[in-house]
DNA sequence: AAGGTCGACTAAACCGATATAGTGCAGAAA
DNA sequence: TTTCTGCACTATATCGGTTTAGTCGACCTT
């Protein structure tokens, strides 16, 4: 019996299909997958008549189907091998996925991610993402020479973006920041200020990015822009970049540095802690310098100057790389993002006259001295 | 003209098909499924035969094609609703996604996640993913009362888990911290030092979440436990805290905090700044409390005293909970996790014998106090 | 008027899986 | 011996799209 009540299931119980597009328009399916997709095939009277129709229904065609015959699926996958412990602190990450999965919704695109803690699941996850025709196209991260994950790509004939310099991408696509002039911004601008013995905590030491930063340096040192350079590499964490602090500042007297680079934010963090864990003051006694610039570095006492870079502009132009790959996988693409400015803050100063005294009490703070 | 050299195309330019591997097995591809699939009607014996000619030839199962046939997805989405600028310096979400994905993973499920930057844009997304068939289940942060995501979930009734409490589960799964017991000890442990004027900087004011835990305040208050509270909400940005932090050292002499408890690690790293630009020592004057632990709330010095919850079982849980609601949609999930621990760390001291003075010169660092 | 071309559309094949209906064949029951 | 039951397997329909091969009528040509 019919009542006068609304009906209780008037929910959309599944979403409508091409077909019910196609009866509700008086048309055949194909014709309503010509007229959705711009193909030619259909008059613009029943074009109109058919993106009306779906309009109303609310129609989307299913992914599952779409993927299975054009063969594509529209996700880009992106593996993040990190440790356990500094997962999710690097506001880089954050941010270059931000940028990259804006850039590829523009198109229609999406991206996929996947925490791993070792290259070989890394690869493995690769491997899987493939074969079940998962991924259109791969990110890759942190490069390093002869990349394993690289030839795998390679291999297969995988379409692949690579974040890192053109000497490390294996002739595939990429996108680089120039290190190099980022490095020399941070090296002139403690040499600006009367620094002659620099320390510099780089990241995990076979990266292609963490050589190249560091060759930046040990090439200044050559040319005699300073006077010495003591270099820590650590694995990106916290707990190694503030031993590494420690290091440096136990180094014989007259090598003590007067101002450290420190290869991302969270390590200068880390740094700035210990520091001020061993009496130290920034930038009094020692000038502190990010390699990263996030909202962290504006959260320390003083805050700490940094190298600016968009990674969220960044991520877009990885975005735009994919696309630009996937629409022609035989033309490697090539993008210089623009170079990075350095913020200066409040932990870089003057170089003190002598070397620092570890734990010491006297601060000496605004000396100056001339380069 | 075949020369001695090897085949430069020998790479396996498309995975194989379970056609292949009928093929291969000298069966039909029904026998195939079923075979790896564990289902019955194949014997042993041709089982063991199927899945080598599997393995020799690395196939898997073609995910739009499964999809499609089975009309499930196996993807989990997530969408994270935050300002820009905040992104990715929440290292709550990245442990999160990755306790959730990492469960996911083990059941053969993937999280597939989208950054917005408003409500709209969520609801927009979730009637996509929907409508395109792109998930199967939701993953829902950050509930409101009322809320207009979950209406919608339940509208076209799409399973879901939300994060975060019974009341504003509105009958879907979930999964949730007690913060109410979490609050009492924050509370307990400022109390049990003395303190009797407390400061609060909670988060969105509309979350249920920071409901709760204002509630827990201002029911002790009530109840006499302590003096005065104030409590200043904000939208979890950093700015936010700094500017709210700012307010209550701006506060008359006889309302003056000496305890703040912050709704977040950002938030507190953001405070403990603002007091050290004000001049105010923490924990002398001011003692200092983070309602979430993570990697930053260690480097900041002195490291903070925080409610400690494993954000990564945390995510295990919801992963738990979301397999368990595709398992049987009928049946409402609901967990609770751990009590969250407080980690006594050195943000927070006794309080001190008077309020604390703006700016002021003079610390009384240590002073003594019995509650 | 017969043949040819073109536009607008439909019918049907196809993508690669899963799931159901059907087919032999062996052994058990009548 | 005949019929029935079950097992192991094959053939085929199906998911919801895209795409190719046809179909049909209108207009053009000569």
């Amino acid at each position: 019996m019919v009542r006068g009540v609304r009906s209780p299931g008037s929910a959309e119980r599944r979403p409508p299909t091409i077909t019910d597009v196609a009866a509700r328009a008086g048309v055949s399916k194909g014709a309503v997958s010509f007229a959705l997709n711009g193909s030619a095939g259909v008059s613009e009277e029943t074009r109109a008549k058919i993106v009306a129709a779906a309009e109303e229904i609310g129609f989307r065609p299913n992914r599952a189907a779409r993927s299975l015959s054009r063969a594509r699926t529209e996700v880009i996958g992106l593996v993040l091998n990190r440790p356990m412990r500094t997962l999710g602190v690097e506001p880089f990450f954050g941010q270059l996925s931000a940028g990259i999965s804006t850039e590829l919704a523009a198109n229609g695109h999406s991206l996929q991610t996947f925490t791993v803690h070792s290259v070989a699941d890394e690869l493995e996850v690769y491997r899987r993402w493939w074969h079940e025709q998962r991924v259109d196209a791969l990110v890759i991260m942190d490069p390093v020479p002869r990349d394993r994950r690289i030839s795998l790509v390679r291999e297969v004939g995988m379409p692949a973006v690579v974040i890192g310099a053109p000497s490390v991408a294996g002739r595939l696509s990429h996108v680089w920041a120039d290190d190099a002039h980022g490095m020399q911004q941070c090296l002139e601008h403690l040499v600006s200020l009367g620094h002659r013995r620099i320390g510099h905590v780089g990241g995990t030491p076979s990266y292609a990015h963490t050589r190249r930063r560091t060759a930046v340096l040990t090439d200044a040192l050559d040319a005699g822009r300073f006077a010495s350079l003591a270099t820590v590499t650590t694995d990106f964490s916290d707990t190694a970049a503030a031993e590494a602090t420690r290091e440096l500042l136990d180094l014989p007297v007259g090598d003590r540095v007067t101002g450290i680079i420190y290869d991302s934010d969270v390590m200068a963090l880390a740094g700035m802690r210990a520091l001020q864990e061993a009496g130290v003051s920034a930038p009094e006694q020692v000038s502190v310098l990010s390699f990263d610039d996030s909202l962290l570095t504006r959260l320390t006492h003083p805050p700490l100057t940094a190298l600016s870079r968009d990674t969220f502009d960044f991520g877009v132009l990885v975005g735009r790389a994919v696309i630009a790959t996937l629409a022609d996988p035989e033309h490697v693409v090539s993008v210089e993002a623009a170079q990075p400015t350095l913020v200066v803050r409040d932990s870089t100063g003057p170089a003190p006259r002598r070397g620092v005294a570890r734990r010491s009490a006297h601060r000496r703070s605004g000396a100056q001295e001339t380069p």
